[in-house]
RNA sequence: GGUCCGGUAGCUCAGUUGGAUAGAGCAUCAGCCUUCUAAGCUGAGGGUCAUUGGUUCGAAUCCAAUCCGGAUCACCA
């Protein structure tokens, strides 16, 4: 049981013995006390003061009076401010919590649940690499996963490829026309990045044929639809869809090289799929649930045979489900996707890390799901981010100002190694230990970065800027870990001592060791709270909290040369718990710490 | 226009089931390396919590209106 779940405890039983009144945990309010305040964890009585007819202070007092006779083991001291029932954690208890915990690396996840969540992310097309705003849906989508495994759930991490369609077929036309059977092979080019260049490529003409049919006095409109490279793709598509041997082949080939150039970034970056799907397998799939919902009338159609779903009734619009020449649409494919992974995996919840852009079509699709009488409907939840913006507004790709995935992370992991050059400090690594020592680094500054902020909230980047490795960032969290190791060789070599400590005869705290270990404890309730949230920010912030709380601690405190060996032992726990809740929330993140840095 | 999301320090962000004097990092300024890693620590300055009104013992947090920004409302994906 946790402190605050002791507390809670305490609390609810003294106001039924002293009131007569009864409550739960969720009424109650119990909060860190503030540090200007004497005590650790603190009651806010306001609300409870009308239930039992009496003034805060008394209340605070009757109360305070209470815990501290009850239960001598949780609290040692209290002092009321008005409502507020400040309260003082017994040393002996955070001791206890020291000597249980600075060995036991499971500290914080949970027993098996039995429940199965899928999440899917990443979600990349193939006709263009991967940019800031997928790695951001990359982390997140990874480290919501870890997280609910913490929690004690089966994750299976998912990845729907989008595959086909017009926007893929616009870079093989363009392939097809200006290559000169160029490959990323022969042009020494990262395969993405090469499929990416041809789909700039058709982008350039097209634009160039619009302006020329626009100048013979033809209207923007028509002029879009009329362009010839334009027709050219959605013949192409058309050929796509019928099988043609030629087009399939082309389209394998430069897929393929796309899967290659993504399959390197994923590796380096640390993010993998246990199932990947292809829209090109599912995006026929759901035609056939909406002809079964179309007989079953749930659905209608309209004169040119299109068919649709009225959701007027749930607030939404009508909504096409398929083509009037019976030819699916991203939504169709999106029913057929559910069902595949639903009946693949029967999930309990099946989770879509989708830009917050796509709000209301996972609306719809929820909604849709739900009338078809899909039994999963509910399940869905759309884990909505907010896009990544850069000071100067939107990434666009037409102006140039997307932020490419690969070069950012070249960047970042550069920036590491003048880091850590400069400061001097790595003169016994070897050149493999350096290399990783700043992809170790880098990347943990581009994750940290990415995943310290809510997800739901859209961020700014300021490409101007490089990303920082001071204050709250990943280095700083990464060098206060490999801090602590450098203690730890310290301390082994100096002797061999035991650890554990006898909680009944030594009880000194300082402020600092309380307060570190205070925060320590909270670690099992902020990985809760972080999958409860679906928010990795939760873990970063805290991470943050207990590196800084332990630096300010080790800058005042001796640990290898405290004054006595209880207090020698005390800090070493000390310093073994924080290392591992660093360790392990970086983890949930997706950061691995450095022993030297 | 309808719907949804947002506006907190110069910048990037925490804080919203209503609670104490609104926090952190960066940036700026002033200190701290003969002691376990200075990617660190200590301190200072910096706020009309978009605006106005309301609800109450108490509002950044709840309600209403207004202003500003964004997303979305395709036989695109």
């Amino acid at each position: 049981m946790t402190i605050v779940e002791k507390i809670a405890e305490a609390v609810i039983e003294g106001l039924l013995k002293e009131y007569d009144f009864k409550t739960t945990h969720k009424d109650l309010q119990i909060t860190l006390t503030k540090p200007e305040f004497e005590g650790d964890y603190t009651l806010v009585l306001f609300s409870l003061v009308k239930k039992v007819n009496t003034t805060p202070e008394l209340l605070a007092n009757t109360l305070g009076e209470y815990l501290i006779k009850n239960y001598k083991e949780l609290f040692q001291d209290f002092n009321v401010i008005k409502g507020f029932l400040n309260l003082g954690i017994s040393n002996k208890l955070l001791i206890t919590f020291a000597a249980d915990n600075y060995n036991n690396f499971s500290f914080g996840t949970k027993a098996a649940t039995g429940k199965t969540v899928m999440v899917e992310y990443a979600s990349p097309n193939t006709n263009k690499p991967l940019h800031l705003g997928h790695l951001r849906n990359i982390f997140i989508g990874w480290s919501i996963a870890e997280i609910l495994k913490a929690n004690g759930h089966e994750v299976i991490k998912t990845c729907i490829v989008n595959d086909r369609g017009i926007h893929i077929c616009k870079s093989m036309l363009a392939w097809q026309r200006y290559a000169n059977g160029d490959t990323p092979k022969n042009t020494h080019t990262k395969g993405d990045h090469f499929v990416g260049d041809y789909y700039v490529k058709f982008n350039d003409i097209y634009k160039e044929e619009i302006s020329l049919l626009v100048s013979k006095g033809i209207p923007n409109e028509t002029a879009k639809k009329e362009a010839p490279i334009m027709k050219a793709t959605q013949d192409m598509l058309l050929a796509w869809e019928n099988n043609d041997p030629k087009v399939k082949d082309l389209w394998q080939t430069m897929n393929g090289w796309v899967y290659e150039g993504f399959a390197e970034t994923y590796k380096r970056i640390g993010a993998d799929f246990d199932k990947t799907y292809y829209e090109s397998d599912t995006y026929l799939l759901g035609k056939d649930f909406v002809y079964e919902g179309l007989e079953e009338g749930k659905l209608f159609t309209k004169e040119d045979g299109s068919i649709w779903i009225d959701l007027t009734a749930e607030g939404l619009e009508e909504k096409l489900l398929l083509r009037s020449d019976g030819t699916s649409v991203y939504m169709t494919s999106d029913i057929g996707l559910a069902n595949v992974k639903y009946n693949e995996y029967h999930p309990q919840k099946s989770i879509y890390v989708i830009g917050d852009e796509q709000n209301y079509h996972m609306k719809v699709l929820q909604q849709v799901c739900k009338k078809l009488g899909m039994p999963y409907a509910d399940d869905i939840f759309h884990l909505s981010y907010g896009m990544v913006e850069l000071t100067t507004g939107k990434m666009k790709s037409r102006e140039g100002t997307v932020v490419d995935a690969d070069d950012i992370i070249d960047e970042v992991i550069s920036t590491a190694k003048h880091h850590t050059e400069e400061l001097g400090k790595t003169k016994d690594f070897t050149e493999n230990q350096l290399m990783a020592l700043y992809e170790t680094i880098g990347l943990g500054a581009m994750k940290f970065y990415l995943l310290r902020v809510d997800p739901k909230k859209r961020m700014i980047f300021n490409p101007e800027e490089s990303i920082d490795f001071h204050g709250f960032t990943g280095p700083f969290i990464q060098y206060t870990f490999a801090r602590i190791q450098s203690v730890f060789r310290k301390i082994n070599t100096d002797e061999k001592i035991s650890f554990e400590i006898d909680a009944s005869s030594f009880q000194e705290l300082t402020p600092l060791e309380k307060e570190l270990l205070i925060l320590l404890e909270q670690y099992p309730t902020i990985i809760t709270q972080a999958a409860d949230e679906l928010n990795p920010s939760v873990i970063a912030l805290y991470a943050f909290q207990i590196a800084q709380k332990f630096n300010t601690f080790y800058n005042s405190h001796a640990i290898a040369s405290a004054d006595t060996m209880e207090q020698k032992k005390l800090r070493f726990e000390l310093s073994s718990i924080t290392a591992n809740v660093i360790k392990s929330s970086m983890q949930l993140l997706g950061i691995s710490v450095p022993q030297k840095m």
